[in-house]
DNA sequence: GCATTAACCACAG
DNA sequence: CTGTGGTTAATGC
């Protein structure tokens, strides 16, 4: 466990700019930062779910077994909570959530962040508008994996790696390629071969997992277009 | 039919 | 884990 005050954390969520002096002394109490190394579990689905999890900083997967195969839900990049739905939905996990990177995960006792939420309004309206925006954007990728061929879904990753995880052109793959297989749907052999033939047709660069983006127009008419 | 798309398999780095 | 090639099944023109 590392230093903790939840008052002074830089890290915090929208929704903890509204606890009051109390209400950090309380939570300094029933919370505890805990840092994960790259593929290091940060909770596992079946488990039972003890706390609410926060990531502090560094990048996770959430991620379900499904029947076949594993699939990856979505990758989160901190500040965010991780999966709220689980902890406060069930008391048994039902996905699980991965460091990526090195990683600092905040775990807060469910009971007293359940009572924030009763006993604090604006506290649970940023954390309603947390999980609204969650669902939206699920709603959209719903969308563009029933919909989309395998070109416009991996041009899809690559933007969003680009532009919202990472917000450059340059960036390291944080995932292997079978993982982008979970994410999007498909099989590692399909991402392997778009992933080249992007790069032949010089809208990428991709050494290992080093990627650099060429043609950004041209990797976002793809996305479109399916 | 023929072309396209993508999954599955296998084998080589 | 990755890249490639061959094969197969489904779909569309």
């Amino acid at each position: 466990m590392s230093v903790h005050n939840c008052k002074e954390c830089q890290l915090k969520c929208a929704a903890a700019k509204y606890l009051n002096e109390d209400e950090y002394n309380v939570l300094e109490e029933h919370s505890v930062s805990v840092p994960f190394k790259k593929g290091e579990i940060i909770f596992k689905q079946d488990a039972l779910s003890l706390n609410v999890a926060y990531l502090k900083s560094g990048l996770a997967k959430i991620h379900v077994h499904g029947p076949s195969h594993e699939k990856i839900i979505k990758i989160v990049k901190a500040p965010s909570y991780l999966g709220i739905p689980t902890m406060i939905g069930d008391k048994i996990n039902q996905f699980s959530a991965t460091a990526l990177e090195d990683t600092t995960v905040c775990f807060i006792d469910t009971n007293l962040f359940v009572n924030f939420i009763h006993t604090n309004g604006k506290f649970a309206y940023e954390l309603i508008l947390e999980l609204s925006r969650n669902e939206l954007s699920d709603y959209q990728r719903y969308v563009s994996i029933s919909q989309k061929q395998i070109p416009g879904m991996v041009a899809e990753t690559l933007l969003c790696l680009s532009c919202k995880i990472y917000e450059s052109c340059n960036f390291s793959l944080p995932i292997s390629r079978s993982e982008i297989g979970d994410l999007i749907g498909t099989s590692r052999e399909s991402v392997s071969r778009v992933l080249t033939d992007f790069s032949n047709e010089k809208i990428i660069e991709i050494n290992l997992n080093e990627v650099k983006i060429l043609n950004m127009e041209r990797l976002k008419q793809i996305n479109e277009k399916g």
